[in-house]
DNA sequence: CTGGGTGCAAATCCTTTGCACATTG
DNA sequence: CAATGTGCAAAGGATTTGCACCCAG
């Protein structure tokens, strides 16, 4: 049923520079990148293809307090931290806690697939000088 | 500094709605309801009102995976779950987990302030549906 | 009477979509 | 050649803002 998926050179570059980045961008900071390789590519197919990446499972859609969404080519399940001061969103490197979705699926009686864990304050760079 | 707050019939209205209700309604749903007493106020006021009671720490904001924002009257630290199927935002009845954020702490070395932890999947009513 | 609050409409920001053309398989 | 992908521009939805007027302190 799904479509099947064509290959483009500009999904390729997207994805590839998802994953050379361990900071998370938002499209339109992966749209101004990937211009400088593809000067005519628009923000659409940006979005486009971030959508379909992200559907299809092989990136990570990261929803933060900002209003923009943020980009993740890491789909291990990890958690992150938004800093409040650059509005950044970096990597938190500890061991996911299974018994969180656990524990709420016992008190809630939800089918729960998912938890998102967002932390956030004031990142190395942010703390010294906010 | 921060502007002395004059007293709204409005702001009031939004507020005591908001406390009335369980779930986490958007400044959308707000607005309908609100209507009902005060018809001519206007989505604006709505937002400027919530904007005002969120920063003031009297409402909380929960940002979730849908695009509109929800409010919540309690601002007690407590988890939510976001209904896939209906959108609905509902509260998780369980102890929160200090730990989590100590351990992010330690691990990150940034100052974190706050942990979001938002559940997602099926509610009761949508488990059945789908 | 002074400054915050409101309603209205217009503006913004982020994201999606329609359409004609290009490209892949 | 059939169908997906693209670029462009226009549309869309959620939220904010400018401005003249209103009202609380």
């Amino acid at each position: 049923m799904s479509a099947p998926v064509k290959y483009s050179s500009q999904r390729e570059a997207i994805l590839r520079f998802l994953k050379s980045r361990k900071d998370h961008p938002t499209a339109d900071v992966v749209f101004h990148h990937i211009r400088k390789d593809i000067p005519n590519i628009s923000l659409a197919t940006v979005y486009r293809n971030l959508n379909q990446l992200a559907a299809a499972g092989i990136i990570l859609r990261l929803t933060t307090d900002g209003k923009t969404d943020h980009f993740d080519a890491c789909v291990e399940p990890h958690y992150h931290f938004c800093c409040r001061g650059c509005n950044g969103v970096m990597d938190i490197d500890m061991e996911p806690f299974p018994e969180l979705t656990k524990k709420a699926e016992e008190v809630s009686n939800y089918k729960i697939e998912q938890a998102t864990i967002l932390f956030s304050g004031l990142c190395d760079c942010c703390k010294d000088k906010l």
